[in-house]
DNA sequence: TTGAAAAAGTGAAAAACTGCATTTTTTGAT
DNA sequence: ATCAAAAAATGCAGTTTTTCACTTTTTCAA
């Protein structure tokens, strides 16, 4: 199920050295690095970084899409984000020696790096640069989950699940059709009202003509009008 | 109204110093670094940090109650969060080069020192631990964010209410008995919903035994019931 | 391939919530 | 102290949302 690599991969170029710190380690620094990296798959379902645990890696995304969850005292969960490859999980944890928060969750089979974050941690120490760029991600991503929430905060379920829609449509899925990695409960989660509401609402987006709906595939056919809902509320 | 300070009141020793980077910078770095400060009064109701404005500085706020305010394309307005005196306004935007995401505005007159953002950067470069100090307040500041979302996502009114009543009780006002800083409008601003709503929720409260209210005077004389609602939703 | 379990979908009643019109109370400036 | 404006409070009609009980469809493993 888990491979080590003992050698430096291609993929490892294309990787944290690309997306975040670019020119600024060294070559023999990022061999250091990688010589402890373990790549990792998991299927549909399976837990990346689990609520209330401590973890001493990041993950590197290489191929997949992953839930952000959290599961409250009642057993209800709700989904702060969704994330697609390639992208690093687990920075929250960069600064705070805290347990987890959220659970990373894979909602399609993924592909992912374990990265030793006490190596990353030393290096960062001994390059400002590099720490800098580190950093800059993941207050990013913590911006990004503030925007996100706002947006879903003050709005009807109407105007949540156009959101959701042209979120899912730009960010996630790069298309105006795609095929849904969501669970109608799932959807509710991430739009924060119960399920039997989004089947409605997708259904009248359905018979508005804004949306065509079967099963997991969606298709927005008409941007202009889901973006009108998403302002109205 | 604002007052230059051209050498280090004995306030600034207590201040960023003792809050922050502790041990971390040198005296003269510190003299180098509170030079240019400035200390400014905010009556209720002024902005200390307009949303979509830039800015070149920090606030050390020194005395007083704030909102995180953030204002839709509609007009309509949504409390991030509540904070209090002695605290660090403006640490969002220390790595994001952006315009600011929110507004922050004195809901009880305010005191506060002006600390130039550049000058901060400058010194951050040149001290890792100082650097690491100042972004862990800030990830930490996101972090709390989240957690005051979350609570707030998935809950009814009546839960919401409890929640920011718990929040109110032991972050800013650190007692069962205070008077609100917050018009009835801004509780549902904060909780996201209608002021209606909010006067008939705090009522019914009343009612019930679990606080008493008279006004902007607000005791909880149940708490444990109080915690009750915040879990039940 | 087939049967059991999970997910999706339906409709209607109950509950929660908003928005409005209106009255009462509080606040703050002169 | 007085007045005008702002804030708080009230009740209700109408809307939104949840909950529940149920049927249909899909998924997946033996």
């Amino acid at each position: 199920m888990d491979t080590v690599i003992s050698e430096i991969s291609d993929d490892c170029f294309e990787c944290l050295f690309k997306t975040t710190c670019n020119q600024s380690i060294s070559q023999d620094d990022f061999s250091f690095f990688f010589q402890s990296t373990v790549q990792q798959n998991y299927k549909r379902g399976e837990i990346i970084l689990k609520q209330g645990m401590k973890t001493n890696h990041l993950i590197y995304l290489l191929k997949g899409i992953v839930k952000f969850n959290y599961e409250d005292e009642n057993g209800k969960n709700l989904i702060l984000t969704i994330s697609n490859a390639p992208t690093i999980l687990g920075l929250a944890n960069i600064l705070n020696e805290d347990v987890n928060i959220f659970s990373i969750i894979a909602i399609e089979d993924c592909k992912g790096c374990l990265i030793d974050l006490n190596k990353l941690k030393l290096l960062a120490m001994n390059d400002r640069f590099f720490m800098l760029n580190i950093l800059k991600m993941s207050t990013g991503l913590f911006r990004n989950s503030i925007l996100n929430f706002i947006s879903l905060a003050h709005k009807q379920v109407n105007g949540r699940v156009a959101d959701i829609l042209l979120y899912l449509s730009k960010n996630i899925y790069l298309s105006n059709t795609f095929v849904l990695s969501l669970s109608r409960q799932e959807f509710a989660e991430f739009a924060g009202c119960s399920k039997e509401n989004i089947i409605h609402t997708l259904r009248k987006f359905d018979a508005d003509g804004i949306i065509t709906i079967s099963g997991k595939n969606i298709e927005i056919i008409d941007m202009e009008r889901l973006q009108k809902v998403s302002k109205s509320g």
